[in-house]
Order: C-alpha cells, then structure tokens, then sequence
DNA sequence: TCATATCTATACATTGCTGTATAGTTTCAT
DNA sequence: ATGAAACTATACAGCAATGTATAGATATGA
C-alpha cells in the first residue's frame, strides 16, 4: 500500500545520492502513530523501518517535532476527513448521509480509526494536537447535526442525537472494540434504528451485503 | 486532598527516618498517570513531587513497572468501581440504576473519568493493561444489559442499549469535552430520554438541584 | 566529464531516565 | 544509651534517544 504522497512524489526526478522521500518519511512516521502512538514515533525507528540511517532525517525535517507537526496539520485538514466528506455528498433521500457515515464506520477503508485514537491519545498531552482534535470533532457534529435536521428532528434533539452518535462512535473505537467486520454488519440494523430513529431499509443493507 | 490509602496509613506509627510512606508513592504516581498518560509516570517526576530523592522508591518498588502493575491491579479490582457500585445498589424503581449512573457521570466525584481514559490509553500499547480494562469494561456493559432488561428491553435491544450508552459515555470523556457541570445538568433529560428511551422524572431532577 | 545539488553515513556530545550500591540519618524498642 | 529497623541521599554506570557536524556517495545538468 502506497500513501497518496507517496504516488504524488513519485514522478518527480531523483537526483543526488538518495533512497528516501519527505512522503516516505512521513508515511512511516505515520504507521508507528498508529501502531504506538507518539512517544513510538521515534527518529531512529522510523530509519531503521526505511533501512537508512538517521543521518537523512535531518535533511527533511528540522527535529522531532516537526515531523509530528506536519503528522497533525495533515490529519486536521478537512480535506483528508473521509467523515466529512460522506455526511457532505450528494443526498436522494435524507438518510443517505446516514448511510455513507455507517458504511464508512463499517468498512474502515478510507476511515482509519486508529490514526484518531492516536490523535485523541495525544491531545490529552499536547495543547496544539488537542485545539486540532476539537476542531476536528466540532466539524463531525455539526455536520452530523444538519443530518439529523434533514431528517425533521428539532434542533435541541439533533444536536443531542449528533452527539451521542458521534461520541459513541467515539467510543467503540477508544475502546478498541474486537470485532470482524460481518459482526458489525450484524448488528448494523439494531444500531442504526437506535441511534438515527429510523430503521435501515432492506434494500440499503442488501447493497452492504453485494460490496 | 488526601487519598483514602494515605488516610488508611497515617494510623500506623513511623519507625526509621521516613519521609514517604508506599501509599503516597502510589497516590503521586497516580496523579501523574492522570494528568499526562503512563509515559509521565517517571519515578524521578513522583520524587521530586514529594520532595523526596529517588532513593526511597526502591525500597517500596522493585523498578518501575511494579508502581504500574500495582496501579493497574487496583483500578481493575471491583471493589474500587464507583460505576459498578452505582449500577448494583437496592432498587425501588427499575429506573433507580440510570439515575445513580447519570448522577455519577454528571458528578465525577467518586469517578475518574480520567483515569479511565489514562488505562485506556495505556491499552493500546500493553497487552496487561488493555485486559484489565477489556475486564472493567466488560462488567459494566453487562451490569447497563441488565439495568435495561430491568426496564423490559428485549435482550438484543438491551444489549445494544446498554452498549450505546456506554459507548457514548467513553466516547465523551474520549473527547476531553470542556463543559462545567451546570452544563451537563442542563443537558441531562434530553441525554437521559434518548439513551435509556424513558423520560427523567422532575422529581429526581429537583433532587440533583437540590444536591 | 565533472561540478553541483541532494541526500547518506558516521562519529560525537548531550540529555533524561533507570537501576544499583552504599553510606548516612532518624526513630522506636529494649 | 544503644542497636536495629526503616527509610533517605548520593554517586555511579548504563541505555536510549536527540541533535550537530562533517565527510562521503551518486545522479543529473551543463
């Protein structure tokens, strides 16, 4: 699995004595965030991941936390915000936020649960990763407040729905949940009846089950 | 603020050139573990906070990672459990476990919500430690399964009601959400009738006020 | 071909923390 | 009063990680 920058630096012509990208660097950065959290992102393991010595490191990133900067900027641009983007697209009916948001949370394909934990770890220490990770969540509810609006509920009462679904969700991944991806399926209908109001029609769950 | 071990201790008479007692190695190292995870439970850190030299703590402690496990064994033991006791205690309506688990919630006088987000934290990266709180975690949901069976749930539909409700609690301290305890009074019935899908009754809402 | 830009590798100083060894201090029991 | 118990303080070795300095390697452009 190559990351996008990864694909994006690729064209670009290597000159000089060179066996590491910025992206790649920050890409390993990124899987020992996930894998351990920051104090496991370390300078010295993430060369010996790219089996190189520290000594390049210093070429792209001024210390240690710069690469960690650039690892927050990232993730609070809402341009990487898969959540946001399946509770923003295009609707037929005002449950089909509802049902990207579920899917994504399902599939964990674009959505990485983990880089979030990681995220949320690290705002209980540092006041810059934590004013990122509000931001973040600000942005979720809100947009999932609109949802629930779309779908008539008053506006106290979507806002508390708003919440409670995202910090649910919030939770089941704080928990490290172990669970398959049919099991969650399973219980998908029970879910989204008790959480959005309104049963998951056969036919959207018939779509789940074909993907 | 003293803690109930250091209160426990003080009756025993001090023999040798004491300082510190095991108790209040324990109490410090918690405080530390709450405010900046595992990582910042740092032996010289407990030392200097107790104006001590590091050298008594190898007379309490074999090395570091004992002051740990002991932390760990007592948050996961039961009896130290404020959400356990809140949920297990004499009924005279079914309703009576919510309004003691909210109150508890509501409160954070007996409950740590962050020292439960610290172990949490600390479980993603040790193995012992993300069993105890699976453990913890685990008795609760169960004791919230058998509250709503209480209020006539079906068991699937209790299962998941319990699991949201607890989910949504985690995610919330998760979040680290800044809200005086006026706020979530206020906010209270809404979250108490789409969680537990009865209405919190004014009487038991004057008697918070009250409090 | 060869100069330059662009990295890579290595050596070194430094810092923060752990754990061990040991001598010192203080209080209680006798 | 005095010895032992129960700590405390200090010094030292060691490790892991950072950051700096610098010499070395290599592909590309002229």
């Amino acid at each position: 699995m190559k990351t996008e920058n990864e694909l994006k630096e690729k064209p670009q012509k290597q000159r000089g004595n060179t066996k590491t990208s910025r992206a790649q660097w920050l890409a390993e950065a990124k899987k020992l965030l996930v894998q351990g959290g920051v104090e496991q992102v370390k300078i010295d393991r993430i060369a010996k991941n790219l089996n190189v010595s520290r000594g390049g490191y210093y070429w792209f990133f001024n210390n240690r936390q710069d690469i960690l900067d650039t690892l927050l900027s990232e993730w609070q641009n809402v341009e990487n915000d898969p959540l946001i983007k399946a509770l923003n697209g295009q609707n037929l009916t005002p449950l089909d936020p509802f049902f990207r948001f579920f899917t994504r949370l399902l599939r964990e394909r674009s959505y990485s649960p983990k880089l979030d934990s990681a995220m949320r770890d690290w705002a209980r220490q540092h006041p810059a990763a934590a004013k990122a990770v509000e931001l973040v969540d600000n942005r979720r509810i809100l947009a999932l407040k609109q949802a629930f609006l779309g779908l008539d509920y008053a506006p106290d009462v979507a806002s508390i729905r708003a919440r409670i679904l995202y910090y649910h969700q919030i939770g089941y991944y704080a928990m490290n949940v172990v669970e398959t991806e049919t099991q969650r399926q399973e219980s998908l209908p029970l879910y989204f009846k008790q959480l959005t109001g309104f049963d998951l029609p056969d036919k959207v769950l018939q779509k789940l089950y074909k993907n």
